[in-house]
DNA sequence: CGGTCACGAGACGCCCCGTCTTGTCATCCT
DNA sequence: AGGATGACAAGACGGGGCGTCTCGTGACCG
């Protein structure tokens, strides 16, 4: 719960900052939660993320307006609460506890894998307008930004910085490669033509990504 | 001018679309016009994006509200027209007819040239903010995106088409290689960490990924 | 010299914002 | 048991930007 209000407030009553309320997370209502996101999910996917407001979620889930500025600053924020709640659900329910990119020996092969899933769930429409949305909105909310670069985008990147390191490990891959660096030489192009649509997004692509990224641009020999 | 209505109406009055109005081009106040230009840029610059509204260029270019939905449909528009033609201005005072990336024979010392050139324009502020904000309008809204890619991205990119085939023309680089995916392997990890902040950007960051794509991952040999 | 039309100014209804108020209900403490 | 607490649904409220509209003005046209 990545907006949940510190539970702890000074006891000074007379501060500059007007001491907010601080509610009581122990006695907030789980149903309400649920479908203030099953309504945001909903709302964003049907009418788009700019015509989906605060109001509107509130009245889809028959929900008090207070109710989502209590937990929530934004209707940003509430989207990536909601979104994080149905990754980790649709992962559960699919049996993986943790990801890994899978270790066949075959690095270029292991990459080539993950990046054709990872084409599979952008093209999902499903997944692709909230992300879309939530990355739109990190570009200019500082804050929500970085929760949604910490909370989502990294831990995958991490999965990849893991796989190269194995890969180091077995003479895979030179030794002198920062893996956080190289990750990027296949995933950043992904990204950004999936983002602003510089171009087609397809598995003969990213297996052209991994190609030219493990073995160069430049001749060799 | 990238949003100036289309001249010609059809002459049937009664159509399913209500017939705009149509304004007459040639009439156009060019100093309204340079007015709106440099409020828009301002205020992005001064309040940010987000608090920029259309009411507020209008007031701050002595301009009425009317005269900035005439001609273009929404703030981003004109944030977009008005970026666009920044840089036509500051590229013709530079004495730049047109850009073109430099072409000494080291293929990786032209590549690292520019890429440190771009590096200091995604750290200057005045390129910064109304850049990011209109990635990020972008995103979201597809008719602008689209725009901004084709107007601004898009030709940057097709200077590094022509550099890299002409590396390839002298065996600096494999025939094999498609230069428009080639180029997304130092471009695009460049422009994710400037714009989701997933990382710092350097000149030994640019370096090191020109170095990385041009030689490969894998071991040599 | 009369007609056309972009212009500055600003009024208008609309919608959403974020806050505040009211009454209900579940939980916890005494 | 009974009283206090606090989240809850519902919705009223002022504020402000939206996009459209109506004015009166002035520049250019035939």
């Amino acid at each position: 719960m990545a907006h949940t209000p510190r539970p702890a407030a000074k006891p000074t009553p007379a501060k500059p900052t007007p001491a907010k309320p601080t509610p009581d997370s122990t006695r907030r209502s789980e149903k309400s939660r649920r479908a203030i996101f099953d309504a945001a999910l909903a709302l964003v996917g049907e009418v788009g993320y700019p015509k989906t407001t605060v109001e509107g979620i509130a009245a889809r889930a028959g929900v008090g307006k207070q109710t989502i500025y209590r937990w929530w600053p934004s209707k940003a924020a509430v989207l990536l609460d909601a979104f994080m709640d149905l990754g980790e659900r649709t992962a559960r329910e699919a049996g993986h506890e943790s990801y890994d990119i899978p270790d066949t020996g075959d690095l270029a092969a292991d990459l080539k894998q993950v990046l054709r899933a990872t084409v599979d769930e952008l093209l999902d429409p499903r997944f692709e307008i909230p992300a879309r949305a939530l990355a739109a909105e990190g570009l200019v909310n500082e804050p929500l930004g970085a929760e949604f670069v910490a909370g989502l985008l990294e831990p995958q990147l991490q999965l990849y910085v893991k796989r190269l390191r194995s890969a180091q490990d077995k003479g895979d891959l030179r030794p002198d490669i920062d893996p956080r660096i190289a990750l990027e030489l296949f995933v950043s192009p992904l990204a950004q033509r999936w983002l602003q649509h510089t171009g087609p997004i397809s598995y003969a692509y990213t297996d052209t990504l991994v190609d030219y990224a493990l073995y160069g641009l430049a001749p060799r020999g």
